[in-house]
DNA sequence: CCCCGCCGAGAGAGCGCTCTCAGAAACCGG
DNA sequence: CCGGTTTCTGAGAGCGCTCTCTCGGCGGGG
């Protein structure tokens, strides 16, 4: 065995396997990409000059002619406080980054936090150094999906897009959990243990998630008083306002649905201090299914499960799958089932 | 305006940028690249061209010739368990994307959880695809530090590395918070209040932060009792599990010092359920200053603040300043300050 | 035994850019 | 107004790789 020539120096090149092996570049570079119709005498002493010589492809080379980059992008438009409070960032680069690894891709994480991020990460995605994009929390001003639609990239959507006209554009493909079914679950277990005054706090109304939450809970509860409805922002902060302004408004309420998990966990201590017993006077189920948070409130919190890293996978897949046959016409979105988690809140 | 002609077709090259501002290309990409030592009249010119076109330089080709990609790679090798339960990474992520950001820079996050990642990563910095790694997370047996250092690619560590002879090995740089200093605050808080017998709950003791706080409870404690220690893992269930020990080796205990919030949780839990009061009867200090946790424990948890933005910040300065100036000798470590934050547990 | 066909290997162009080097143009003092 | 600088600009090589095209060689059929 040789010295490390990787270390020292410049790394090796397909000329100098090439040139150790004897044999000709083009023959080198038919080993290094599969040996398809190389003779196996040859493709033996490629392999093992690529082995002596600790030899790495150099993918800018290797970009610049095949104008493949395997690396995509993920766009993450959150403000601070979601970002960091939520596991679910982290769970989604989870299953983004095993679906990647897979595939041997690349992810190149771009966050977005104030207006001005929104230009650099156009003029990076200009740059074509990804082959396709993943894009979160779009929120409705943001304009990364017309940019990157404009540069002719492939994109996957996380969540539901909710400006006008996504839903019937075809070429627009999505990954959602089922909001809306698993609101309905929600209210129907809820009822399935007698309550009759069932409330809930929704999400931000500005995203579709909660507005799709919200359209469960009126699916069954189409007459419903809408001062049963009060209004959070996925805070635990939010979820103690919103619970206050509810036992204000219907001190005889008998069940919350609450939107996220962490604005339950806020409720709950405000039901507790104001003296009502969890579940006995008031059930609570949540939404998401944050072992950290659920298994936690006292007493523990009854939920609605999402699939938050198989969603990521899903998107990824998607993508590749685009990526890998750009002719074909786009995959319909696919929407992930949710399911009722009963712990003891509910 | 002409159409844009960034959609359609091949995207616009320096080129037909020169070409269309009628200058060589060698003069174009000078103005593309700050216009030094170009006539004003010239470079106005390439830049209306550049606009026109919509001209976005090829990163490929560009890195090509010279060598540089504007990117470096974060890499984070943690158990799924502590990446989805911890805001820990989401804020250093944050901190790093900003200060990437400002830079120019590009941040390829590579995630390891199984063995066979570590390889998949080393093939990955190996090819050259970016020009400085930020490591995190360092487990003993992981074998990136030294495949980075092989590559001889610039690299900064999150927290103090453990291994022999890391401590001496100059070219070695980390950011740190002050773990031991934190704890000591945290130590002599609790005595400052007069507490007699305090008592800790440390994380995972093959983790040099784990090791350096329980450090600093031993500086203030040199004859400290064993049975007053006891090892937790950063999780709520470990803290829970590690109180319940001590409160039966050491029912007469007055205080503790837990070495993260989340454990800090599970521990307030069972003191309230072993009718302790908090912080009369036993008084909690924490660590991390975890808003989401801190400000939601009942009482409020009373905590060392660790500023993690800011050390992915730090990191990514020290290693872009190590990229832009190869020449110098490597900057010194960091140690970030931590601070006492009193809430109501003690 | 010759010719055709096919498979395997090599030559070479070229991806888009930077950067050196040399020549052209502008500028200065004498 | 001229020679010598000093600026600017352009030509061209080359970064490392892929891929097409061509050619050599071998086997088989006539």
């Amino acid at each position: 065995m040789t010295e490390s020539e990787a270390g020292a120096g410049g790394r090796p090149t397909l000329e100098s396997v090439a040139e150790l092996a004897g044999v000709s570049r083009a023959t080198a570079s038919r080993v290094v990409n599969g040996g398809a119709g190389v003779r196996a005498a040859l493709r033996e002493k490629v392999e093992r000059a690529v082995v002596e010589l600790g030899y790495v492809p150099n993918l800018a080379a290797r970009t610049l002619v095949t104008r493949r980059n395997r690396a995509i992008a993920v766009v993450i438009a959150e403000p601070e406080a979601r970002f960091f409070s939520d596991p679910f960032f982290a769970q989604h680069l989870r299953g983004i980054s095993r679906e990647l690894a897979a595939a041997d891709n690349q992810m190149v994480l771009l966050l977005a936090e104030e207006e001005r991020d929104h230009d650099r990460i156009g003029r990076y995605l200009a740059g074509g150094h990804v082959d396709g994009v993943l894009l979160f929390s779009l929120h409705r001003s943001d304009p990364t999906p017309e940019t990157v639609h404009r540069l002719g990239l492939p994109f996957v959507i996380g969540g539901r897009p909710g400006w006008p006209g996504a839903e019937s554009d075809r070429d627009l493909v999505y990954v959602d959990n089922d909001n809306r079914g698993g609101a309905r679950l929600a209210v129907q277990h809820l009822r399935s243990i007698g309550r009759q005054r069932i409330a809930t706090i929704t999400g931000p109304l500005d995203q579709t998630s909660s507005i799709d939450r919200l359209d469960g809970y009126r699916d069954l509860l189409p007459d419903g008083d809408e001062d049963l409805i009060a209004i959070g922002d996925f805070t635990a902060d939010g979820g103690t306002r919103a619970m206050t302004e509810l036992l204000a408004r219907r001190p005889d309420l008998d069940a919350v649905f609450v939107a996220s998990d962490v604005m339950a966990s806020g409720a709950i201590r405000v039901l507790r201090a104001a003296g009502r017993r969890v579940p006995e006077d008031v059930a609570v189920v949540g939404f998401d299914n944050v072992e950290s948070v659920a298994a936690w409130t006292e007493p523990r919190l009854t939920t609605i499960r999402q699939e938050i890293e198989e969603m990521g996978r899903l998107m990824t897949r998607l993508l590749l799958r685009r990526l890998n046959d750009p002719g074909a016409s786009a995959p319909s979105s696919v929407i992930i089932p949710t399911a009722l988690v009963v712990r003891e809140s509910a």
